[in-house]
DNA sequence: AAACTTTAATTGGCCTGACCAAAATACAAT
DNA sequence: ATTGTATTTTGGTCAGGCCAATTAAAGTTT
């Protein structure tokens, strides 16, 4: 018995999507170059318009393209669009999505805080703590940019989730906190502007930092917990969209 | 200077796209269930066909609906394509896993659970209590199928975790436990043998339930907390290679 | 002459309504 | 019972039109 593997009855609107994709590709279309009207493009290529609009929202919803009013369809930069991962691509778009994931978090780095603080060899708890003096190097660092201050927050959170040697946690927190990466540096910078605040996420940092690396699972466990909450509350301050309603504590 | 990003005017393809995107995610929505006609589904929500299809489209394109002339649009299951892809790869991989996995389950239906009961909706508690007592049924039934049981088990956890009315909890948790699924299966037969044991897990199920659904959070953290702690300590006895070497709690 | 208003044209966003073709169902015929 | 045919459902596509936002041009005021 052979296996046989449905056919796609290739859809109009779909070929058009390789068509386009293609051109972006190869460089045929350039970043920034305008496509001609709708109208007009749907007459060159033949078919109708309602088909070439399921193809442009489609591209537009890869990040390839953008229709605004009056102002035609242009096409986007690849560099800050090419994206593969399609769930956490979801995550992203959403506003108040950054909340969920915060949420998921706090209990993502409880856990991987506790452990951790048990399970760490010395190579990893030295490992966490060079982590830690780095962050504390671009922290003081006024002139230090804030994407590479949020991708050493990042790798210093992400240090002590691999200390815990549970590879499904390590797996998930990997991905959460690559979405978060971005949004850290906008957040961070509003936070330099109020130094109280700021001075805490050092001392949080420090805190967690020395219960897992001398080995203090509960107390880690409590840090972990306190630096999200701090997070979470200092982000439902500065946004205008949190979770409040649903968050009834 | 500020920063001010460009503001776009919503889309209404765009507005359905996010909310059956939503309905997928939270499960309102399951993998097969097919949506109504176009035309139908168009006149619900006040939309015209074309509109409506920009949408699907859209939805097709990244791998969550799938629409064949006749057939209907179906919703496909993202289990197969997101987070859990590559974990099941782990899981199926390395042996010892099982607890790896039970272990972050620990951390989130803690979550889940704490979040569930502050958070559900009339609708969801007594959706809850359903599957609880459906749960109970089965578990009486000494000739129901294991597989069905199992089933049934994991349908409970994850009726607590949608009612959490976190995205990113909700997700990661359905990719872990339908991982899962299979295997409690063989660890309830072991348990079956075990009186003891066996009633202890339905009195956590019943636990978890009642402080969920009388919505008092901090009593639902501790349920769920208890009842993992428990099957993984079974898990333990029964299994030939679990993590104690790691585990120095 | 420069800055501000007004007007008009362009263009995406959306709708109504229709036709076609594929596929499942019901039904008839062998 | 199996095969063949008709009917209906439903996605795929097209045609043409209206609306509203936006920009560019024309006009007006200072």
């Amino acid at each position: 018995m052979v296996e046989f593997t449905a056919i796609k009855p290739t859809r109009i609107s779909d070929t058009v999507v390789e068509q386009i994709e293609e051109m972006i590709l190869t460089g045929a279309l350039r970043p920034g170059e305008k496509l001609p009207p709708e109208r007009e493009l749907a007459e060159q290529l033949g078919i109708s318009r309602p088909t070439l609009r399921e193809a442009i929202v489609i591209l537009e919803s890869k990040g390839l393209l953008e229709s605004r009013r009056r102002g035609g369809t242009v096409v986007l930069d690849i560099s800050e669009a090419g994206i593969s991962d399609p769930l956490l691509e979801l995550v992203r778009s959403r506003p108040g999505m950054v909340f969920h994931v915060l949420e998921l978090r706090d209990a993502l780095e409880m856990t991987a805080a506790f452990h951790a603080a048990s399970r760490a060899t010395p190579e990893e708890r030295s490992a966490i703590s060079a982590k830690h003096r780095e962050l504390e190097a671009v922290y003081a660092d006024p002139e230090c940019d804030h994407e590479t201050e949020a991708r050493i927050d990042f790798e210093f959170h992400l240090s002590i989730a691999e200390a815990s040697h549970n590879l499904a946690l390590i797996h998930v927190m990997r991905g959460l906190m690559e979405v978060l990466r971005s949004d850290i540096a906008y957040n961070l910078d509003k936070l330099r502007e109020e130094p109280r605040k700021y001075d805490q996420i050092q001392s949080q940092h420090a805190e967690i930092c020395d219960a897992v690396v001398s080995g203090d699972p509960e107390r880690a466990r409590a840090a972990a917990r306190q630096h999200l909450a701090f997070v979470y509350d200092t982000l439902t301050e500065n946004s205008e969209a949190p979770l409040n309603a649903e968050r009834a504590r």
